[in-house]
DNA sequence: CGATCCGTTGACGGTACTCAACTACCGTGG
DNA sequence: CCACGGTAGTTGAGTACCGTCAACGGATCG
């Protein structure tokens, strides 16, 4: 039964809005309606505690979002991809900045017309709170995951949930993040994700290429993701 | 200024939404009309993975909400005290347990009325957003704290945040939690989270006192929940 | 009074961090 | 063309923080 609970857990385990374009279809296409901006890697073009003003989708790229100490310690609190949304929720003030990974083009959209559009399309506003209950329960199991997981269970969720957003390429999974992003998203070091790393491919579970992962033996994976060696529940 | 945000931080820091009563009226005064249930300690009511038939307000006593890995490593994902809402969201299943820590007062609701609810009362959806914007900060919050923070900066955070809650008695805190709750709380073991305690009395930060705690030094304890020594940033 | 639970304290060990060196890979410019 | 510098990733050695295991004291309860 837990088990059950954990599989489902890593599924949506992207603090993140898994799949948000197929279930936030009104809300797609209202932002198509708005601008776009292409920006390059490497920039932060939101900042924690800036006044929320609007929200975004993701059209191409991926985008990190993360938090700082004040003596410059970083939580990645997620990673978003096409057809995710994020600054929703109706905090007057971001809680978190923002940054691109890769070149990216987002659409975003002025919060301040949310209320009209509230009162025109009924379904909106649920949409919204779907979307946000949705990053709730990502930012949960990451709770899961940061509090009680070991190092490699930690890389092997890691995976497994990047493998469930980018099931293309025969499997290849494209680490556009560096190793400093996924250490931070991780709460370890870029040592121990690169040793990490490099145990789960001596393993034989993934093959390791470059910047591209592929999964080799997914059942190892999960198993490890759970902490389950070969002990029945 | 990242200062600033850390300390706008661990003031929402409850994962949990803090002053719900205050600030949600119009669904307080909705949820008296329902049925209230009191619940010895200890008693988990509400199990992950349930159908999300209900959401529930806390009118008396503490609960915890925590999940569990299938070899029953546990994260308590939030405390909560009288007047904080839980099980909004609109997810069709649980993603946690709940379990009283006190004896508890509870009232429930039906999601099913909701929509009916909706409808009604316009100002209704916007506010559980609010709600589960906050819950969803806090969550945030949390990942900083367990993906980033040492065990004495999480300690201290945790009764700052805990002081912010519970700002009455003369700055005493009551910790109705065990310290096996607090350290599936705070990702440590029960041994670290006493250590870690007496180390915060030793140093003159805090009093304990059983289980109550007084907060002696709030600089200090916000110097240490911080990571910052002497140092300017 | 024994049993149990919770919290504390101590000794010890391991996982992951720190510090450091080294490689590979860029793009730049001599 | 290759030297050069900068960045990202890997690898190694040593360490520290926190977890594990164990014993103990105090409270509660039957």
């Amino acid at each position: 039964m837990p088990r059950a609970a954990a599989i489902a857990a890593r599924r949506a385990a992207f603090p993140v809005i898994a799949h948000a374009k197929a279930k936030a279809d009104g809300l797609s296409r209202l932002l198509l309606a708005y601008t776009s901006r292409s920006i390059e890697a490497g920039k932060t073009f939101l900042h924690e505690g800036e006044s929320a003003t609007h929200f975004f989708t993701v059209m191409e790229g991926t985008v990190k979002l993360f938090k700082l100490l004040c003596d410059g310690r970083r939580a990645v609190t997620g990673f978003l991809f096409p057809g995710d949304i994020f600054g929703i929720g109706s905090e007057d003030k971001y809680n978190y900045s923002a940054e691109t990974v890769t070149p990216v083009n987002l659409r975003r959209f002025p919060r301040r017309q949310l209320d009209r559009l509230y009162f025109n399309s009924p379904g909106l506003e649920s949409q919204l709170l779907k979307l946000v209950s949705r990053e709730l329960t990502a930012a949960q199991d990451q709770i899961m995951l940061l509090g009680r997981m070991t190092a490699h269970e930690r890389a092997a969720s890691f995976l497994l949930a990047l493998a469930c957003r980018q099931s293309r390429d025969g499997g290849w999974i494209e680490l556009a993040m560096s190793r400093t992003d996924i250490a931070d998203y991780l709460g370890l070091t870029t040592e121990t994700v690169s040793r990490v790393l490099n145990v789960l491919k001596g393993s034989g579970c993934i093959v390791l290429a470059g910047n591209k992962v592929r999964i080799a033996d997914a059942g190892a994976l999960t198993q490890l993701a759970e902490g389950t060696g070969s002990d029945d529940d």
